[in-house]
DNA sequence: CTCGTATGAGACAACAACGTCTCACGGCGT
DNA sequence: ACGCCGTGAGACGTTGTTGTCTCATACGAG
């Protein structure tokens, strides 16, 4: 009978990822709830995005923790964290897309997980398993551009669910040209 | 004096691309235009967006000619067609990420648009190019992901604008693994 | 069974944005 | 100099959304 609120943050995001202009009452529908209790869980549409971005950077600290970034070759280390993050691909398509969260003060909480991604590509780098000639920060970046791409993908039908781990990790690590064997 | 359009709907794209809820009038200044002025030129807000779309389109399309993606190999084809995005990334990244548009029905010129780049990346598959192992349309969605995170990467100060050429094609081309020469 | 709690449905005023209008200003061509 | 657009500024009514409220209902715990 309670409201399951990641459940209602998921809903929400998906569907402001599709239409960032939803009202409150859309995104109610979406989430199988109604407006005055989606209002009873969050004081106002700043109050369910602000959630939203809380509960997004903790599922991604979440993934990188499990995928325990800091063990083993970097190569296998972004597998294991592409594969944490494939259940949370809404979620955090959603926040990357959304950079409306940046005008203001940028939530904080982005530093430190910038910090640990770009970490594990500069290990990568440092190791000689990862390219030295773009930057660690652009990595980054192109994985969150990419669980974003990959994320419509799905939703559009273009790509299987469960084909897009392996899309995603395979395309950032050896990208599109065929590799000489 | 007289507004060009173009340079209107290219500051409504990188407006939006930050804050979908952007309000007319928050537009109007991005472009430095007044609202009255904004509205003789897009009567609302949705034929502002229709006017994006087709825009951010003829520019993709024009692109696609530019760069004479049936010449040549397939990888060189891709760089030079990654040139010419270059300058409407802003614009295309906004077009990528806003998939409000295809809630309603979505724009035919969008079909032809993605037959071009697959058929890009098959071509390059068939002549060996280009990996198998992934698919042609992921490989443009990729693209269109890698345009949005590119986009954002300069416009946050992350990466050089003459560095996103390059980051871009080369990721996409080659990945982050190091090749092994 | 009974009570407490959470929800759905709907009404309500307040507010922000929209779309349209008018008027005055300024540059440009004739 | 004159007239002509195109624009900026602002006012106006309208619409849609928001946030809050009340009331009835349904479920679960004790």
């Amino acid at each position: 009978m309670t409201v399951d609120r990641s459940q209602v943050l998921r809903a929400a995001a998906t569907l402001l990822t599709r239409k960032a202009t939803s009202s409150m009452d859309e995104i109610a529908k979406a989430a199988g709830i109604s407006r005055a209790t989606l209002h009873r869980h969050f004081a106002g549409r700043d109050a369910l995005i602000k959630a939203l971005e809380d509960l997004g950077l903790a599922r991604f600290e979440a993934a990188l923790d499990a995928a325990d970034i800091d063990a083993g070759g970097a190569e296998e280390a972004l597998r294991r964290l592409v594969a944490q993050i494939r259940p949370e691909a809404p979620l955090l398509a959603f926040l990357t897309t959304e950079n409306q969260l940046f005008e203001g003060e940028m939530h904080q909480g982005w530093d430190r997980l910038d910090a640990r991604m770009t970490g594990l590509f500069q290990r990568g780098q440092e190791s000689g398993e990862f390219r030295v000639d773009l930057t660690a920060t652009w990595f980054a970046e192109a994985l969150y551009g990419l669980i974003g791409a990959g994320a419509w993908a799905v939703h559009a039908g273009r790509i299987a669910p469960n084909d897009m781990e392996q899309m995603i990790a395979e395309l950032l690590l050896g990208g599109v040209r065929r590799s000489m064997e």
